[in-house]
RNA sequence: GCCGAUGUGGCGAAAUGGCAGACGCAACGGACUUAAAAUCCGUUGGGCUUUAAACGGCCCGUGCCGGUUCGAGUCCGGCCAUCGGCACCA
């Protein structure tokens, strides 16, 4: 008949039907307060997967690595007699389907629900526990009308920095409340990508290209909307502080937002009616402040430069301007800089130092301007020496290091207010001294900027924005917000996606669109693909909701338990560390202090998969061939196998190569699980092995079945899946019958079966239902394990001498360390080793080993 | 340069300061088979040594150097390498 090999366990019918079975029953379904059959004694669990962006290729092995973590986690926790939210949706907006459209002239919407339909056939295919009744897609209009929404709020809020916290542009008291409000336009100099005719955030260009494609970006100014995040830095790094976050991602963020403590000092312009606030972290070195720098594009350099300074300022503005991000950093090893004709006065020692522009100083950190100490920066050192400038030493270093170019804390000298202060008490004096000068003050600085928040793009979410049309000067329009009531804005349909490549959005194509009223005509950008993913684990909690963004009772019962967190574990790649889980935690507080939300953070707790690498070594790509597609490992080895294969890889966080033969060992324990319960008949069909009988496990078999209780289930709290498979491995190994009178309990089995179905769901369901078991296997309780099967009679203890193993010793658990003692030293071995040595010590380690050492 | 992670057999890895290498892969040997596949059993860090053979015995070994300790893969100090992030941030 067939020439295919008949499969080992037949894992291709009963992993469909399986599959069937949850669906028709909607097994996991999740039930929400106020539902019928909800049980608010309950304690909620909720548990995400960093949703992906349904690409046209499909899933690829790193995908359920992440979505086995949780789904294990998942189906644990229910056993464990959780409510547990555990909800999958779609990142669908982005640039892929749209590149696609231009390509071949078909809706995004219609590739991104092609794309949708292949990634949930597939992640069924795996036999994932999610409630798809709360299946989401961002590029839905019932959900963007939401994100527009959240939109609305930011834009109509601002940040009191008396209450440090978000309130509602109506609590304003300026004149002008559009200076303040959290969603602004600003005309500044933004990344723009000529390539994806769009601009960028900066979280999204990488060594001056896009993040997406690797396109060259400059920067040009242009008009677009920004939000304050930067009103957030410091929350934003506070807060972190109660999350259950890897060190590493915690730190990422914190350098990214980059705070550092110093002073802003104000110079005197010599001869001008002006001055010059510069940002130091080290006000104690302002003695050895012997030039200032602005940055090129400084506003005030147009008012001070001299006549004769003027060409070459001009010739210097310019040839900056025309530098790309990348030019300007590959360049940065070389110093460069035109002095401006103008002095500056010191304010400590009234000295009149020259005021340059340099592209090292920069316009968007600080305030765009330098005090120059090339004693104690590298920077300015290396600029000093390029344009023989003065240096002078203000700094001791505590041993005998050089002190040019030592930037360390010392002793302060040549510095008549500080001498002699060491380099702290030094910064904390002279910021005394300018405060009570009104020369200067503390300050704290950030290099976090606002994020840059439209894209001259087509698929987006349109922005609930209009303009006035009324003022004649283009410039000066003003913009209104929508009513809540007109969402959603749906975008237009369009013949043409292309970017027009002046900076003008697509959306200008669609005139009627464009025009809303006689008065008023529509924004034409659209959102950054960060906005739908800002707030999707929200929505989860009540999807369907069209009333509001996500129901109080829904938001408050998801949100329970003490941490400051509302999803309690989440798993993803760290490629999101800055750009997703920073916007999210940005939005989420100003909802929370809005008052929409009760906890100030979205998620508690956080973890990242490792990558996972080809059977090379490398990263798996396109032009490397070694790309492993989860389908074909399926087709072969059946989802069960894939699952726990890619949880017995190694620890969930580590980077690890993939290995075909792997999955093969593998597949074999399951296989081997099999074959535990059922054996084949003369006709070749499974049937249940009679190995199998009512009876009580031996003492050994319990011995193992608890301890196996006890590792898989603290392994699955830790996260340690690799080290639970091994357990049950062992379990297997000491359960195979070796002789064909011996017995296997099949309440032991059943036991063993709970503890395998959060990682092979499909087997363990099968097998519990072949075993006549009460009711389904995904609705038992988890097992507990019972400490006095895993207690020994016996112990066998090492005996060290001078800390090397030289024997074993067979005790009773009851020995005493008295008993021990003598038992180790009449040891033969141990005689001989000791002989004409002196015992100076004994140490004793109740069940484990007993350690002698003579000299 | 700064921050973070990692370094253990041929490979993926495991080890509350207490027998390094559990579990799996690969390899080798064997059983079953006409044969192969599948399955099952056994061996498997390196070196030296006893022996007819086997059992056994000894030494070395967790990136490198040092320290703490009766005892270190694990703790401390200093290096090196790889990976990831940031980087003219004043």
């Amino acid at each position: 008949m067939s020439s295919e090999r008949r499969k080992p366990y037949p894992f291709d019918q009963i992993e469909p039907k399986w599959q069937k079975i949850w669906d028709e029953r909607q097994s996991f379904h999740a039930l929400n307060p106020g539902e019928e059959s909800f049980d608010s004694k309950k304690p909620k669990f909720y548990v995400l997967d960093m949703f992906p962006y349904p690409s046209g290729a499909g899933l690829h092995v790193g995908h359920p690595e992440g979505y086995t973590a949780t789904d294990i986690i998942a189906r644990y926790k229910r056993m464990r007699g959780f409510n547990v939210l555990h909800p999958m949706g779609w990142d669908a907006f982005g640039l892929p389907a749209e590149q696609y459209a231009i390509k071949s002239g078909q809706h995004p919407a219609i590739t991104t629900r092609e794309n949708v339909a292949k990634f949930k056939s597939q992640l069924k295919r795996i036999g994932f526990s999610y409630d798809w009744q709360r299946e989401i897609n961002t590029t839905d209009p019932g959900y963007y009308k939401w994100t527009q929404w959240i939109f609305l709020k930011i834009y109509n809020s601002w940040f009191n920095p008396k209450t440090n916290k978000t309130e509602p542009i109506s609590t304003y008291l300026g004149k002008n409340p559009d200076e303040v409000r959290l969603a602004y336009v600003a005309d500044v100099p933004v990344n723009w990508c000529p390539e994806l005719g769009t601009v960028l955030a900066n979280e999204e260009v990488i060594d001056g290209k896009s993040e997406v494609g690797g396109f060259p970006v400059v920067r040009r100014p242009m008009r677009q909307w920004m939000l304050r995040i930067t009103a957030f830095a410091e929350r934003l790094i506070d807060e972190l502080e109660g999350l259950d976050w890897p060190e590493g991602i915690k730190s990422l963020q914190r350098n990214w937002i980059g705070r550092s403590e110093g002073a802003e000092i104000d110079f005197k312009i010599d001869n001008h009616d002006a001055q010059i606030r510069v940002f130091t972290t080290r006000p104690d070195t302002l003695y050895g402040a012997t030039y200032m720098v602005l940055a090129p594009e400084h506003s005030l350099v147009d008012r001070i430069v001299t006549e004769e300074q003027w060409p070459a300022v001009r010739e210097y503005r310019e040839r900056t301007a025309r530098k790309s991000d990348l030019e300007r950093t590959e360049l940065a090893k070389d110093k460069t800089g035109v002095f401006t004709g103008a002095y500056a006065i010191n304010p400590a020692n009234e000295e009149k130092i020259p005021i340059w522009i340099a592209d090292y100083v920069l316009l968007g950190y600080g305030t765009g301007a330098i005090q120059a100490v090339p004693a104690h920066d590298e920077r300015d050192l290396e600029f000093a020496r390029k344009f023989d400038l003065p240096i002078r030493q203000v700094v001791q270093p505590p041993g005998d290091e050089d002190p040019t170019g030592f930037v360390g804390d010392g002793i302060a000298i040549n510095s008549p207010i500080i001498d002699g202060l060491p380099s702290r008490d030094a910064i904390r004096k002279i910021a005394s001294w300018l405060e009570e000068r009104e020369l200067g003050k503390r300050a704290i600085n950030y290099k976090l900027r606002d994020w840059l928040f439209s894209r001259q793009r087509y698929w987006g979410e349109p922005f609930p924005i209009i303009w006035e049309e009324s003022q004649p000067n283009a410039q000066h329009r003003k913009h209104n917000a929508l009513d809540e009531k007109e969402l959603p804005v749906v975008p237009p349909p369009l013949e043409d996606y292309k970017p027009t490549g002046t900076g003008e959005p697509p959306l200008a194509k669609a005139k009627d669109w464009v025009r809303y009223s006689d008065k008023a005509t529509r924004e034409l950008n659209v959102m950054p693909q960060w906005a739908g993913s800002c707030w999707y684990y929200l929505r989860f909690c009540d999807p369907r909701n069209d009333k509001r963004f996500v129901g109080e009772a829904a938001e408050q019962y998801w949100a329970s338990g003490d941490c400051p967190g509302t999803v309690d574990l989440y798993v993803g790649g760290t490629e999101h560390a800055v750009l997703h889980l920073l916007y999210a935690r940005f939005w989420h507080k100003v909802l929370f202090d809005l008052g929409y939300l009760s906890k100030p953070e979205p998620f508690q707790r956080l973890v990242n998969q490792g990558i996972i690498l080809g059977e090379d070594g490398q990263k798996m790509s396109k032009s490397r061939g070694n790309i492993v597609n989860p389908d074909d490992v399926i087709e072969q080895y059946g989802a069960d196998a894939f699952r726990c294969y890619e949880m017995f890889m190694g620890p969930l966080e580590q980077m690890k190569p993939w290995s075909m033969r792997g999955v093969e060992g593998v597949f074999r324990f399951l296989a081997r699980v099999w074959r535990l319960i059922m054996t084949e008949n003369q006709a070749g069909e499974w049937q249940l092995s009679s190995a199998l009988q009512d009876v009580d496990p031996t003492k050994a078999q319990n011995k193992v079945l608890h301890a196996t209780i006890k590792k898989v289930t603290e392994d699955i709290e830790s996260l340690s899946f690799n080290t639970a498979i091994s357990q049950m491995m062992i379990f297997v190994n000491a359960f195979i019958p070796r002789s064909g009178t011996e017995t296997l309990p099949t309440s032991a089995m059943r036991t063993f079966l709970i503890l395998l179905n959060p990682f092979a769901p499909h087997l363990s369901s099968d097998l519990w239902a072949t075993l006549k078991s009460e009711g389904d296997i995904t609705g038992q309780t988890w097992p507990s394990y019972d400490e006095k099967f895993l207690a020994e009679d016996e112990v066998e203890i090492v005996i060290q001498v001078n800390g090397k193993v030289r024997d074993r010793l067979m005790t009773s658990i009851s020995a005493t360390e008295e008993e021990i003692k003598a038992a180790a030293q009449t040891n033969p071995k141990v005689a001989e080793l000791i002989a004409g040595k002196t015992v100076r010590k004994v140490i004793i380690v109740p069940k484990k080993l007993v350690n002698i050492v003579a000299q």
